[in-house]
DNA sequence: GGATTTATTTTGACTAATCAAAATAGCGCC
DNA sequence: GGCGCTATTTTGATTAGTCAAAATAAATCC
């Protein structure tokens, strides 16, 4: 069986090979995981002994087939758990992570079979991030962020990638939810700032680096 | 923060001392456990280095206040989280309790009383088995089992305490499951031996043993 | 009361996961 | 084409939890 260790080093680096399948360099890992680069490097040789990745010595990590498919349980998990919390326990969508991050490994198949059938089998979680099906598949599909995309079209939010909860909460005080409608008003690289007009005329200023975590599609 | 390891120890010294406020004994501990007796042994005197038991050396160890507190929070997850899974998620009562033991040691406090209140703050779980409440209180309320009460009178089961998935079956396919109305026919100490009558003139036969865990009251 | 049985503790060893700090290997730069 | 910067790996040590097997204490039995 996969230990806790196990499981977040391998969902860890499915997620930071999201979009370049590259390998992922220790230090992202590392980091990552809150663990020192030397911890890593350790995990990720033992790891690679089991045959869940493949390590290029001095160059990063890559998931095999076996590694991928326990990283998308793991995945499937946490962004079922997070819907869960925020749908049946109305829990706040920005606090939702912490505890998933947890719950991930504790829930077995049969729970989990239950909540995907309670919640209706959703397709995303309450972050818009694509939720893993049963059989392994991951939608990969690639979005502009607020920070690359036309001006003044009229868009709609689909999806947040960065976690932290205070992030979330500063998003959520904005109207910056998925789902929401936006329009970039203004965006001036030198100063590393964004205008942005939600729907009802309210506007808001993000900095390049928030905007970038934030995907959107066009409002139809 | 107390381990997974930590709060498995606490949550068995206080059930194995249900009743009896005695020492319990490592071995029953160690069986309850399933580890060696002198894994045990090394457990409990780190525990008791902690202030969470009192270790009596040779003869047994007992909970001090603060690992009863500990202990009753562990129970009071595993418990609420056994309802949970049968109210909410129409799990099988005779399988949640595999379940919860991993769950119990992965979820907050948030979690847990958005939980509380979902379920209308539940006073036992599906097993009868009575839930501690946030305060730390638990029910301990003493009940004659179908080994020792009076014969003919018609009861009520209020409370399976085995928890072994094949015994609940066992218990579940002759009806005698939390709420059912029984009565003993007839009870031959010197066989083992059972009659019981259940509801609609059904007659089961149970062992002495399997008699001694189901707990019931007067019918009224 | 001494010998035997049984439960418990001790000892020595092991695994998983981690850190601090020293060693090393790529890489860009002049 | 060597020098130094930086990321990575290695080395040595630590903590939590466990087992196998030897040692010991308590209880039991003539
Ligand atoms: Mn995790
Ligand atoms: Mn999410
Ligand atoms: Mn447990
Ligand atoms: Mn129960």
């Amino acid at each position: 069986m996969a230990t806790i260790a196990v499981e977040n080093y391998l969902k860890h680096v499915l997620l930071l090979s999201e979009g370049a399948d590259d390998l992922v360099p220790m230090g992202e890992l590392a980091a990552a995981l809150d663990v020192v680069p030397g911890t890593a490097t350790t995990m990720v040789k033992a790891l690679a002994a089991e045959g869940l990745v493949s390590h290029r010595p001095r160059y990063g990590v890559r998931l095999t087939a076996e590694g991928r498919r326990v990283a998308l349980g793991v995945l499937r998990r946490h962004r079922l758990i997070e819907t869960f919390l925020v749908e049946v326990l109305k829990m706040d969508w920005t606090e939702v992570h912490a505890e998933a991050e947890l719950l991930e490994h504790a829930i077995s198949d049969a729970v989990l079979d239950r909540l995907d059938a309670l919640l209706g089998h959703p397709a995303t979680d309450p972050h818009g991030d694509p939720i893993p099906t049963r059989q392994g598949k991951l939608d990969s599909q690639v979005y502009a962020t607020l920070a690359t995309c036309v001006l003044a079209k009229p868009l709609r939010i689909v999806r947040i990638t960065e976690q932290s909860g205070e992030f979330l909460q500063f998003a959520e005080e904005r109207g910056l939810r998925p789902g929401a409608s936006v329009r970039v008003a203004d965006r001036n690289l030198a100063a590393g700032l964004l205008t942005l007009k939600m729907s009802g005329a309210r506007t808001v200023a993000v900095s390049l680096a928030a905007a970038g975590s934030i995907l959107v599609a066009p409002a139809d």
